[in-house]
DNA sequence: CTCCCGATAT
DNA sequence: ATATCAGGAG
């Protein structure tokens, strides 16, 4: 990090938390869903892709196999015709079959509440578990870190660290376990909307009082 | 570290 | 043309 002490830090990430609670109060996961299940297979389908793409595809998907046992059982070559335009579709329709196929042997076509075990489970590794974790079950396991989150944090000085699972456990020393779930999901739409990869609208961003903007990437 | 991979914005 | 999109496995 830098000179300052991780008092500061705290008290900064604080502040970072406040800002976008007031300006995303009602932010939550964009990936649409009905079930655990579905929000589990919705966020391996997440992957390098957009969330608007994977509702897109989810909505045709679930109307037909919207179950742990419906996915353990479909064709592999029609659930990849059915993904194919979220990319990775190969690796992705192996991973969800394989995944619906351990949760119905397992856990009775459920989706298990420990992050141990969700992390087992084929194509699910700590940003899939947290995700689902906490949206679908309300149980704060860890802090979401997809592409936004460390993009973002980075910016902000609030990690120096580039792999995910060093900046979620800086990110965890700083911020309160009671704001873990409602900050991911803030920061990911603040990530989307504002602090974008390419073209980050700076002037309009509500962090900006706490953002360094030293070569802003 | 590499590979998987289509769609979209720039 | 190229970077990027709610990553994970080998």
């Amino acid at each position: 990090m830098d000179s300052s002490t991780l008092a500061d830090q705290k008290r900064r990430a604080r502040r970072i938390v406040r800002a976008l609670k007031k300006a995303y109060p009602d932010a939550t996961c964009a990936l649409r869903h009905e079930t655990p299940l579905q929000l589990l297979v919705a966020t391996i389908l997440s992957a390098q892709c957009t969330d608007e793409r994977v509702n897109q595809v989810t909505e045709k998907l679930f109307q037909k196999y919207s179950t742990a046992e419906d996915l353990a059982r479909i064709p592999l070559t029609r659930l990849e015709k059915l993904i194919q335009s979220t990319g990775f579709f190969r690796n992705k329709a192996k991973n969800i079959k394989a995944c619906c196929q351990t949760l119905v042997e397992r856990y009775d076509g459920q989706v298990p509440r420990k992050l141990a075990e969700l992390v087992e489970l084929p194509g699910v590794g700590r940003k899939t578990a947290n995700v689902v974790l906490g949206t679908a079950y309300g149980i704060a396991s860890g802090i979401v870190v997809d592409t936004h989150v460390a993009r973002i944090c980075r910016r902000l000085g609030l990690t120096d660290q580039t792999d995910a699972v060093k900046i979620e456990r800086d990110l965890m020393e700083l911020i309160p376990k009671s704001e873990w779930i409602d900050f991911s999901h803030r920061l990911i739409h603040h990530g989307r909307q504002v602090c974008k990869a390419r073209r980050p609208l700076c002037d309009q961003c509500v962090l900006e009082p706490e953002c360094p903007r030293i070569g802003v990437g």
